[in-house]
RNA sequence: GGCGCGGUAGCCAAGUGGUAAGGCAGAGGUCUGCAAAACCUUUAUUCGUGAGUUCGAUUCUCACCCGCGCCUCCA
C-alpha cells in the first residue's frame, strides 16, 4: 500500500496553500453547498460539484475517512418566484429538480454525500439558533423578520479581504433595507408574505434566510468547528462570510478550518447566461450526443483555481481523450504477454504513481495528474510494441489505472447506459444498432473482404460507423468494434 | 474604486531561478487492400508588455496592458 503523502489545499480564509490537519486524525468533515433547486443545475454547478467530488475520492483514497454533507435550498425567493410562475407550490418545485440534481449526479459519477439535507427540513434548528443570536446581541427581530448585526462582529470580513469599513452602513439603501439598522445587515428570517410558504416561529410566521440553513445544518451534522468547506467562488460573498459570521457570534470557535472555492466557468470566454445563449445543462450537452465521461473529464481536468473556458471544442477534445485512455485499457487487457519482466518499465510505472499523487496532493493539480497517467501510457504503449511489457508490469498498470479511475471515474464508465438511463438524455444514434445486427453487418463485411469487394467492404464499415459503431481490423485477421 | 483569479504553441493546460510537462488538433513516416488503433518524428529559441535584481528569469521585484469573477440573487 502507499506511503501517506501530505495534502496541501488553498484556504481561502489564510489565502494560502496549506497542509491538511484534520481535527481528528483521519476523520475529515466536510460540508458543500449545494443546489438550489429552482431548475436545472447547469455545467457551472457541475464543475465545482466535480471539483468537489474528484477531492473527495482522492482523500479517501488517501485513506480519509468523510464525513460528508450537501445541501440542497429548497425554499427561497427563486423558488417561490418559480414555482408560482409554473403553477406549482414551493414543494412540488423543489421535488422536481431535487429528482433531477439526483439524476445529474448519478450522469456523471457524482458520489453521493453522507448527508443529502434539504433546508426545509431543519427550520426549528435555524430558529433554535437564531433565537440564540438575537439573545446575545449579534442579531435583533424589526417588523417580523430578524437580522444579524455586523457591526457585532468585528472579525466580519475576515474571509472575503472585504474591510468593514467598507461595508458600512448607508452605502446602498433599497427600498427592502429600510427595516435594518444597517444596510450591510442581513436577514436571518424573513416574515411572512401573502402567497408564501410560512413556519411559526417567536418572530411571527415566515420562512428562513438563505445564509443560516448552511450554518445550522453544517454545525448540526458536522460539529461546530470542521475541517472543509467547499463551494463555487462566488459564494465567499457574503454568503461564506455571513456564515462564519452567524456560526463563530454564537459559538466563539472556527466554524470551518479549510475553505475550499471553485473558480468560475465561463462559456466561450464569456458569463453564461440564457440571454447569451451559452448556457448549458447536462440534459442539453447529453442530447447532442456528448458523454458522461467527456463531460466529467473537461470538468476535472483544468485545476479548481482556475476558470474554466467551457467550449464545445474543449468537450470534442476531452472525448478524445477518454476514448486514448479506454484503447490503450483494451490494449493492455487483451495483449499476449510472454514471460519475464521490464525493470526499467516498472520504476516508470512507480514514478507515475508517485507524481500522479503528488500532483494531486499538491492542491489538486488534475493536469499534472492526468500528465502523469499519460506519460506513461506512451512508455507502456512503446514496451507493448517491443513486445517488452510481461505480467507483473501489467498488473501493476492497471491498479494504477484503477486507481486513477476510482478519483477521475471517467474509464469505467458505461457512457451508454449512463444516457440511456438519463431521463430526459435523448439517446445517441450509436444505441439504435444491437448488438447482433452489428455481429450481422460485419459478418457481411468479413466476407466482402475475402472476396476482396473492398468497395463493399468499405460501404459496411461507413454504416456501422454512421451508427457509432468503429470498427478495427486486427493484424491476425479478426475484427474488433466498440460503440463511440 | 476595493478584493480575487488569470494571460505559456492552432485550442486546453502543467511547471521551475539554470534554460519549456501532458492532452487535443495538424504534418510526415511504420503498419493496413484502404482505414482504425498504436508507435516514431515533427509543431513555443520562447512563456502579455517594459524595466529591475541575478552569472542566469517564463519563474523574484516594480510598473503597465488585456481577459474574467465578486463587491450583499448567483456554483
Amino acid at each position: 500500500m502507499p506511503l501517506p503523502i501530505e495534502i496541501f489545499l488553498y484556504n481561502t480564509l489564510t489565502r494560502a496553500q496549506v497542509p491538511l490537519r484534520p481535527a481528528e486524525d483521519s476523520r475529515l468533515r466536510m460540508y458543500t453547498c449545494g443546489l438550489t433547486v429552482y431548475d436545472y443545475g447547469h455545467i457551472g454547478n457541475y464543475r465545482t460539484f466535480v471539483a468537489v467530488d474528484i477531492l473527495q475520492r482522492f482523500l479517501e483514497s488517501e485513506g480519509y475517512q468523510l464525513e460528508s454533507v450537501l445541501n440542497l435550498t429548497d425554499i427561497d425567493d427563486k423558488m417561490i418566484e418559480r414555482a408560482q410562475r409554473a403553477g406549482r407550490s414551493v414543494r412540488e418545485h423543489a421535488e422536481i429538480f431535487a429528482r433531477a440534481f439526483a439524476a445529474d449526479m448519478e450522469f456523471l459519477g457524482l458520489r453521493r454525500p453522507n448527508h443529502l439535507v434539504r433546508a426545509t427540513d431543519f427550520i426549528p434548528d435555524m430558529i433554535a439558533w437564531i433565537e440564540r443570536l438575537v439573545a446575545s446581541g449579534h442579531a435583533y427581530a424589526s417588523q417580523g423578520s430578524v437580522y444579524f448585526r455586523v457591526a457585532s462582529f468585528p472579525a466580519y470580513g475576515k474571509l472575503s479581504g472585504k474591510p468593514l469599513a467598507e461595508l458600512q452602513s448607508g452605502a446602498r439603501v433599497d427600498s427592502d433595507q429600510y427595516e435594518k439598522e444597517e444596510a450591510r445587515d442581513f436577514v436571518l428570517w424573513k416574515a411572512h408574505k401573502p402567497g408564501e410558504p410560512a413556519w411559526d416561529s417567536p418572530w411571527g410566521p415566515g420562512r428562513p434566510g438563505w445564509h443560516i440553513e448552511c450554518s445550522v445544518m453544517s454545525m448540526k451534522l458536522l460539529g461546530e468547528s470542521f475541517d472543509l468547506h467547499a463551494g463555487g467562488a462566488d459564494l465567499i460573498f457574503p454568503h461564506h462570510e455571513n456564515e462564519i459570521a452567524q456560526s463563530e457570534a454564537v459559538t466563539g470557535r472556527t466554524f470551518v478550518r479549510n475553505w475550499f472555492h471553485v473558480e468560475f466557468l465561463l462559456v466561450n470566454g464569456e458569463k453564461m447566461s440564457k440571454s447569451l445563449g451559452n448556457y448549458y445543462t447536462l440534459r442539453d450537452l447529453a442530447a447532442q450526443g456528448f458523454h458522461a465521461s467527456g463531460i466529467r473529464y473537461l470538468l476535472a481536468s483544468v485545476p479548481h483555481r482556475r476558470q474554466l473556458n467551457f467550449t464545445l471544442e474543449g468537450l470534442r477534445q476531452a472525448e478524445s481523450a477518454v476514448e486514448r485512455l479506454r484503447a490503450f485499457r483494451d490494449r493492455l487487457r487483451r495483449a499476449a504477454l510472454g514471460p519475464g519482466a521490464n525493470p526499467d518499465l516498472e520504476a516508470a510505472i512507480a514514478s507515475a504513481e508517485l507524481r500522479f499523487r503528488g500532483s494531486l496532493a499538491e492542491n489538486l493539480n488534475t493536469a499534472g495528474a492526468l500528465a502523469a497517467i499519460f506519460d506513461l501510457l506512451r512508455s507502456a504503449n512503446q514496451a507493448l510494441d517491443r513486445e517488452a511489457l510481461f505480467v507483473p508490469e501489467r498488473e501493476a498498470i492497471e491498479r494504477l489505472l484503477s486507481r486513477f479511475d476510482s478519483i477521475f471515474g471517467v474509464v469505467e464508465t458505461d457512457d451508454r447506459a449512463r444516457l440511456e438511463s438519463y431521463g430526459d438524455g435523448s439517446p445517441s444514434a450509436g444505441s439504435t444498432l444491437a448488438d447482433e445486427a452489428v455481429e450481422r453487418l460485419l459478418a457481411e463485411r468479413g466476407a466482402a473482404r475475402r472476396d476482396r469487394n473492398f468497395a463493399l467492404a468499405d460501404r459496411l464499415r461507413a454504416q456501422l460507423e454512421a451508427a457509432g459503431i468503429v470498427v478495427e481490423d486486427t493484424r491476425e485477421g479478426q475484427v474488433r468494434w466498440r460503440r463511440k
